[in-house]
DNA sequence: TTGTAGGCGTTATCAG
DNA sequence: CTGATAACGCCTACAA
């Protein structure tokens, strides 16, 4: 009942006898004090149970320990990833990781980093949809609040923890070329908010070009499009031509997989796919999935440690881009014919409906 | 240069030319104001660029509009979708999210918390090994800051957004009986820190002998044999009468599925497997996953509700376990046999090699 | 309507 | 070695 609501170092001094400043040193071993009061302070806030408030702390020293963190959500495992590496590396020197998700809405990612600038962040960690154009952005460095980003390509003024999006694309391209596929599909989900999925459009289409392949379809698609099936399914009817599919993240490429079958297609012979990211189960499914394979929490770990820099005043260098590997797997093989009008899958199962019902029974 | 490193109320006031209460109020709308002096100050405010810093906020309101939110971990999807739903929920109301993991270690959970507590969080968000039994925990009770559990079954003195972890067990069992199975086990990870998971086994065991079904193995399993399917077959291989495997997530189901492949066993058939969460992809796999499907993110979602009727000083009641289905997969059927030392798989595939140099080639 | 003053919890400064 | 005291940025009486 008689809860004082706080334990204060005013309370502990009280204790202890003695003035506030003298039991600040005494608990946080900065200056110097007599073994004796030492030991009476140290009683009392055992006794006591104080603590530090840091609110109080980051008042004073203009340091709050805390790091903001934007992300567009947390839904998505690579992002998440990213944050568990970040958080494990920011722990280790003390800081604590605010983090908030925009939900890819570019309105929603000004609104976030202006309450975290207002909560005193150190720094800030940010994957977001349009940081060259964010005026809190601006302000962060307005207000010398160092920053790294994640994810996205380099950008000139903030380094970022990132893998070449477009590098990582040709290389899906030149595999695609290889395999001796002509007539290639780019699927992407919200194209217009992710200038990761853009510039690994960008990338894919260069490197076709390069490779004398004829440019790739892209095909955009909703969120609602990309859970169902079915609707999929029709979508890639639209694309008779194609043999092989670059998804711009895995659970895509998961999805084309299921479509596919659905439409009675058998992968990878009459549709390769290549999907992005390299999540954990893609390596578990009956027909391992080949990807560009990333480390998320490695890019969390490395922003982190370039913040870190910045937050004890030095210079930010720019990041090189982190490795990433091509991971071989069973949905990606030579077309199983070059004829692009051909009556993919008959053959297989010439039970199989016509396409379009098919779809629709789905 | 000369960027004057923060600009507080006081410039705004000085620039307006009137006192700190007044732009207080102002800049508040609390209080009332000549619509002049209004004026005056909402135009210095913009031009200045000024933002209330939430610190010193917090010191003197003694509100921090910051809520902690203690998980395990980011990687695991099942968390951070819960910790997503939490923290949209959590903005609506203006506070924001202090996320930490612990790597399900229990002195670092108290660590963790006391640092939260530290930073005068309003209110927590916890799932942590041992919460029946956290100094730090009763400290959080002690001073009064409302704490909601996540995941865990209801715990005396927290209310908790979790599933019956007990009854989602219990129906799993019933469906093995309904489908003819007798020995099953129970694979686990992290058993001795996860009270979900001992509480999954419990209600599964407890059915089985209602059900009149022989005693479940328990089956604990490291990170390292979970991710590797060889090893993983080779653990499964010391059970070779069980014709069912209730996984405790959904991963563990997807490994076994893997790993039964590599033996040449045929799922559902020689070996049905449910597993637990209900992740995305599981039902996108080749073989859709029979799971109990869970919602974290509405698990997340309702532990935030109730924290806020915590935090607007009421009282948080016990929570309803959230919903769960069991969601139908291709996972699990009749057992091929009812002869427990069938040479299972056999007839189907006579070219493979026997069990145990199949494993090692893996 | 307005401004002054005190205090939230800490720490740094500066006399004793 | 020790203890007032003045910030840090803000808000809320209390006065004017």
């Amino acid at each position: 009942m008689a809860n004082k609501t706080r334990i204060t170092i005013k309370d502990v001094a009280r204790a202890a006898g003695c003035g506030v400043a003298t039991a600040s040193r005494v608990l946080n071993k900065s200056g110097s004090a007599s073994s004796e009061t030492r030991e009476r302070v140290e009683q009392a806030a055992r006794d006591l149970g104080f603590a530090f408030s840091a609110t109080g702390r980051a008042l004073q020293s203009r340091k709050s320990m805390t790091v903001g963190c934007l992300i567009p959500s947390l839904a998505n495992p690579v992002f998440a990833e990213a944050v568990q590496g970040a958080q494990e590396e920011l722990r280790k020197e003390g800081y604590q990781l605010l983090v908030a998700s925009s939900n890819y809405d570019g309105e929603t990612d000004n609104e976030i980093l202006t309450t975290l600038l207002a909560k005193d962040v150190d720094g800030l960690l940010v994957t977001m949809v349009d940081p060259q154009d964010s005026s809190a952005l601006n302000m962060a460095q307005g207000r010398n609040v160092p920053t790294c980003l994640m994810f996205h390509d380099p950008l000139p003024g903030w380094p970022s923890a990132h893998v070449s999006n477009a590098e990582a694309a040709a290389e899906v391209a030149r595999r695609f070329a290889r395999y001796g596929h002509r007539r290639t599909g780019f699927l992407a989900l919200r194209f217009a908010t992710s200038d990761r999925s853009r510039n690994r459009f960008d990338g894919f289409r260069a490197e076709c070009a390069a490779q004398n392949l004829p440019a790739p379809e892209l095909i955009e698609i909703t969120e609602t499009e990309a859970n169902t099936p079915s609707i999929l399914a029709q979508r890639l009817c639209e694309h008779p031509e194609l043999t092989a599919i670059f998804a711009s993240n895995d659970f895509l490429a998961i999805a084309v997989q299921k479509a596919a079958n659905l439409m009675g297609w058998h992968v990878p012979q009459d549709l390769s796919v290549v999907g992005f990211d390299g999540i954990e189960v893609g390596r578990l499914l009956d027909r391992p999935l080949a990807t560009i394979e990333t480390t998320p929490e490695a890019m969390g770990r490395q922003a982190a440690q370039t913040l870190l820099v910045g937050l004890q005043g030095g210079e930010m260098a720019e990041l090189t881009p982190l490795p990433f590997t091509f991971r071989v797997g069973a949905t990606l093989s030579t077309p199983r014919t070059k004829s692009p009008d051909d009556d993919r899958g008959a053959a297989q199962s010439p039970s199989v409906p016509p396409l379009t019902s098919n779809v629709k029974q789905g």
